[in-house]
This record gives C-alpha cells, sequence and structure tokens, in this order.
DNA sequence: TGCATTTAGTTCTTATTAGTACTAAATTAG
DNA sequence: CTAATTTAGTACTAATAAGAACTAAATGCA
C-alpha cells in the first residue's frame, strides 16, 4: 500500500494545473486568485464576502486583501446590504463585467485545449477519482 | 465536454489533502513546505539547493528564506561544495535527523490512515488519473 | 587564453495564505 | 427585553510563492 506516489501525482498534478493556467491569466493583469473572484462575480448578481469565499475556497482573511485590489483596480464594488448591515454585496462594475466577457471565454478556450486530449469517459474517471480523493480526507 | 466540475475537483481535493495534512504538520512546529524540506533531506546525503528545489517543487527565490529559517531552528546545515563554489551542499543537523526520525514515521500514519479506504485497485485508478491530468498540461 | 554565456543562490517586490485577535451587528436564550 | 453567543468582515503577523534583478563562479567557444 504504497500511497507516496501518489500523493507526488497530487502535489505535481495540481502545479502542472497551476503552471499552464498562471501565465494566461498574468497576461490579463490578474493573479489566479483575483481571476477565480471575478470568474465567480461574472453574470452573478451580487453576493457577500462569505459566500465568494465558499466559492473560491479563499479564506476570509485573505479575500480582505485581494478584493481591496480589485476595487482600487476598479474592477468590483461593495454595497451595503440592506438586509445584514454586518456585510456586503460585493458585485463587478460595469468595467469589471467587460473584462470578464473579454478574457474569460480567451481562458476558457485555452484550459478547453488541455482537456480535449482526454474523451468523455476518461474525463469522466478522472472528475470521480478526484472526487474519491476529496473523500479520503474529508470523511 | 464540460470540464469546469473536474477543475472544481482538482483545487478541491488538493485543498483537502492540505487541510488534512497541515494540521498534522503543524503540530511538530513545522509548516507544510518546511516538512517537505525535512523530509526531502531525510535519510539521504546532502543536496544542492538546486536539487532540493526540484524535488520540493519549491522556487529557488522561496526556498532561500525557508532554508533559512530551518538553518535558524538548527535543523539543517549548509557545507561548502568543493566541486562547485556557487552553490552549498545541505543536509540535516543531528537534531535535524533525529526530527525527521520522529516525526515522519507519525505522519505517514496519519496519511495512511486516509488512504487506507481505498482499495489497491482504487489508489492505482487514482494514481494514473493523476498523471493524466499531469500530462494535458504538460505537453 | 580571454571573453561571453550560463548557472547557483540571494535579494527584493507584490500577492497570497492561514490563523488569531478584534469590532460591530445579529441572533438566541432565559 | 436583556445578556450571552454567534456571525461578517477587518487588521495584523509569519511564511510561502512567483518572478525579476543581481553577484559570483563555472563553462563554452573563438
Amino acid at each position: 500500500m504504497n500511497f507516496l506516489p501518489t500523493l507526488r501525482n497530487l502535489v505535481s498534478a495540481y502545479q502542472s494545473f497551476e503552471r499552464y493556467s498562471a501565465p494566461d491569466v498574468k497576461a490579463m493583469g490578474l493573479t489566479t486568485t483575483q481571476f477565480d473572484v471575478i470568474a465567480t462575480l461574472g453574470n452573478q448578481p451580487p453576493m457577500t464576502c462569505k459566500d465568494l469565499g465558499e466559492k473560491t475556497l479563499v479564506t476570509k482573511g485573505t479575500l480582505t486583501g485581494v478584493l481591496e485590489r480589485l476595487e482600487v483596480k476598479g474592477i468590483l464594488e461593495r454595497k451595503l446590504n440592506p438586509e445584514d448591515a454586518r456585510s456586503q454585496m460585493i458585485g463587478l462594475t460595469k468595467e469589471g463585467q467587460a473584462l470578464f466577457e473579454r478574457v474569460f471565454p480567451m481562458h476558457l478556450q485555452h484550459l478547453e485545449k488541455a482537456f480535449s486530449k482526454l474523451s468523455e469517459k476518461e474525463l469522466a474517471e478522472v472528475t470521480k477519482s478526484l472526487q474519491v480523493i476529496n473523500h479520503i480526507f474529508t470523511n
């Protein structure tokens, strides 16, 4: 039961993805995390910091800084949440939405290029394996 | 050909592993990266910074700081490389080796607990899937 | 041999990242 | 209704992380 190679492959698979994805995202003047935030907010109604953190898997402490930088860039804006004065509703500005519409399809296409090497069947298998990994570490 | 769920699962699988692994490592007073460095140096002859970076997948810029902190803790030491004055040979000190021998088996056992939920066949499938992911992003 | 290029490692900057402590608002329990 | 608890987000610290510029040593080539 030697799982060390599996672990190495997990780390390395994740890093391969990052290395494949990052230059494309960076060319847009964004970091991976910033891109994730924009992709999550694009074509969506505004959401709270909490929701955003849960969807992007970024902790709230980190999110504060990420949102701050995106706000300075004029990409997103915070509005008061009339239903809960503790929280804010975060959404893309008009410029942010325009950026999203320009870069998101491009990035999808870049990723599609990688995934198109897989058949439907292979993609399903890979997805299932990743869920298995999730499962053994979560329960 | 919707690969977005696959991607989400990849990120999430990696993060699940981190979350499962990190508290255990942290209890030893180490970060994940520091642990990786120690695990890589344990029971091995000293190696250069470059080799260490390649094995742990840590870039050299980051490694400088990581090694510095581990050196301060008395866990590792740098020796001159008689064959190349540009580089150093990095190895565990006696204390570092003792630490390695104490914590590494413990950590393996912790990981084993997760992976033992898988049959040999499942483990092989998962490993293959991870290699597939590596492959589509690397070639 | 002598200069150009490459290589090893450090330094510096910007951005995450996790985690803790903190503030203020909302909710719940008695 | 009021006090205790929970929740949302910020502030702060220490450690990565990628990448660019830099230094010094080694190598390659003319």
